[in-house]
Parts: structure tokens; C-alpha cells; sequence
DNA sequence: TCCATAATGTTACTGACGGTAACACATACC
DNA sequence: GGTATGTGTTACCGTCAGTAACATTATGGA
């Protein structure tokens, strides 16, 4: 049980806007962190980044490793699994536990086409096996 | 242009508690409502139930009908679209927009099987093809 | 040695918002 | 006309994200 209790939604904006350039630049220091955000026109004050990125990590969504006594943070996982158990999230509180229903939602509200589904449904499943038979198994 | 904007990670708790209730019950009043989450022990004053219900309604994810003076709450519109554009949001925020790299964390973070993708997709392509059939496109 | 510099740690204020509810107001029926 | 039933108004409180000042620590050079 890693308790792995993380819910996405629970992020404001300016956690997801971090969050977001972790998962494009680390490893990534703080300052460099600041620096980016300024890019992105949003100038905040050095402690305000530490803040969130502090806070982001005890969420469990960053880690850090120390270099030179200066903070090296990194995503504590890829995005693709955060947004997966968002998803998951998603399913049992509006669908009722039901995936089928979910993509249905999607196609009707037009996330998604019925033929991208079916396309992108062969070539995941063919990702998949492959990599099952790489994996050894 | 309808702005369409409901965020359902806007909800708390109680709201999105009362909100499966009303997709369940619609349509229903105040009252019931009440004895429905004390049901689920879930006791509450009629004036919070009211509150959270004129909320719901605000939000636009509730409307209600008047008959003979009480109000008739029902769901504005059904799970799986608020749940589809709920999902469309978790892929702009955190897969870049693409709808494939979501399915692929879904099957990584294991809320699906990649057999289990290839079925679903496969009747809601058929499903949906009678559909436009019948509705003579 | 001692200070300036570059990091990190601590603490806090503020505004939004959700949970919760008291209290006021209206109306229909006896 | 007053009581019962239902709706409208207003508000308090706790939590949390955004924001940041201020304190502390270590390190390398004068």
C-alpha cells in the first residue's frame, strides 16, 4: 500500500504552471524555475517559487536531489499517470465507476472522435504488445 | 458561444454529493433531497441542502422547475458530459493537449486494459455509426 | 577570521470558496 | 389571520492557494 494518494485537482494554477515546466525542464533549480515562470509573464518573487515548489513536493508531485547545496526539484512522476488517476478520479465520481461510460461522455462532448478512438485504441494495444513480448512473459 | 464553462474540480464535497443525487433522482425536491443524504449519513439542515442546491444551480449544473410553489431540481445535463469535458481539461492541462498520450496513462496507471480500450472502442464506433444512420445525416 | 553572497527554512497575510446554518420572508389553507 | 411549508438572505468558519517578507545557514574569498 505506497499510498499513493495524490489528486491533481487538488492543484491550484500556479502549482500546475510549476508542475507543468518540471515535467518540460528537469532537473530544474529554483532559480531557473523563476526564471521560466518570468518568461511566461508571470514575475513572482523568489520565495513564492520556493514556496510552491516546497509545497508541490510535499503533495508528492516533485522531488529533489541536492548538488552543490543548491536544489535540483524534478517531477516524482510522469504526467501521463498523473492525468491517468485524474481520469480515474474522473470515472468514479461521475461515471460511476464506468470507463465505457467515460469514453462515451468524451465522444459526445466532442473530446474525441469515434474513429480516434478505434485508431488510437489498435495502436496502444499494439504498443502494448509488443512491449509484452520484449518484456519477457 | 453558450460559455460553457463548468469545471467540475470546482465542486467540493457535498456538491458533487448532492449532484450524483440529483442525476440518480431528478427530479426532486429540497426535502427529499435532505432525507436522501441523511440516508447516506448524511444529516444535514434543510437550509445547507438548499444552499448547496441554489449553488449547484448557479454553478449551471442544476436547474430546477417550479411546481405548485416548490421547486423541482433536476441535473442540467447528463454525468458523462460534464464527465467528458471534466476529462478534456486533465488532457489540455497535463498532456500537452493530446488525447492519445491520456489513454496511454490510463492504461499505464492501470484504469484500463489495453484489450478492454480495443472492445469499448469498437462498440462506440458501431454505436455511434447507427446513430448518424438513423439520424440521416 | 570574517563578511558578503547565495541558498534554503520559517512564518504569515489575504482572498476565495465550500460546508454549514440561522433567520427572514412569502403564501396557501384552515 | 395565523400556522405550516417552502424559499431568499446573510453570515460565520476552516482550509487552501497565491504571495512574499524575513530569518538562517553555509561557503568562498579578502
Amino acid at each position: 500500500m505506497t499510498e499513493d494518494n495524490h489528486d491533481p485537482a487538488e492543484l491550484g494554477e500556479l502549482e500546475r504552471s510549476i508542475l507543468q515546466l518540471l515535467w518540460r525542464r528537469s532537473p530544474i533549480t529554483a532559480e531557473a524555475m523563476r526564471e521560466a515562470l518570468e518568461e511566461q509573464e508571470r514575475p513572482l518573487k523568489d520565495s513564492t517559487v520556493r514556496t510552491v515548489l516546497r509545497r508541490l513536493e510535499e503533495k508528492g508531485y516533485a522531488t529533489h536531489a541536492v548538488e552543490n547545496r543548491t536544489f535540483l526539484y524534478s517531477a516524482a512522476e510522469p504526467a501521463r499517470m498523473v492525468a491517468g488517476r485524474a481520469v480515474k478520479r474522473i470515472v468514479e465520481r461521475f461515471c460511476a465507476g464506468s470507463v465505457e461510460a467515460l469514453l462515451v461522455g468524451m465522444v459526445d462532448s466532442e473530446v474525441l472522435e469515434p474513429e480516434e478512438l478505434t485508431r488510437l485504441a489498435a495502436r496502444i494495444a499494439a504498443a502494448r504488445a509488443k512491449k509484452a513480448e520484449k518484456g519477457g512473459l
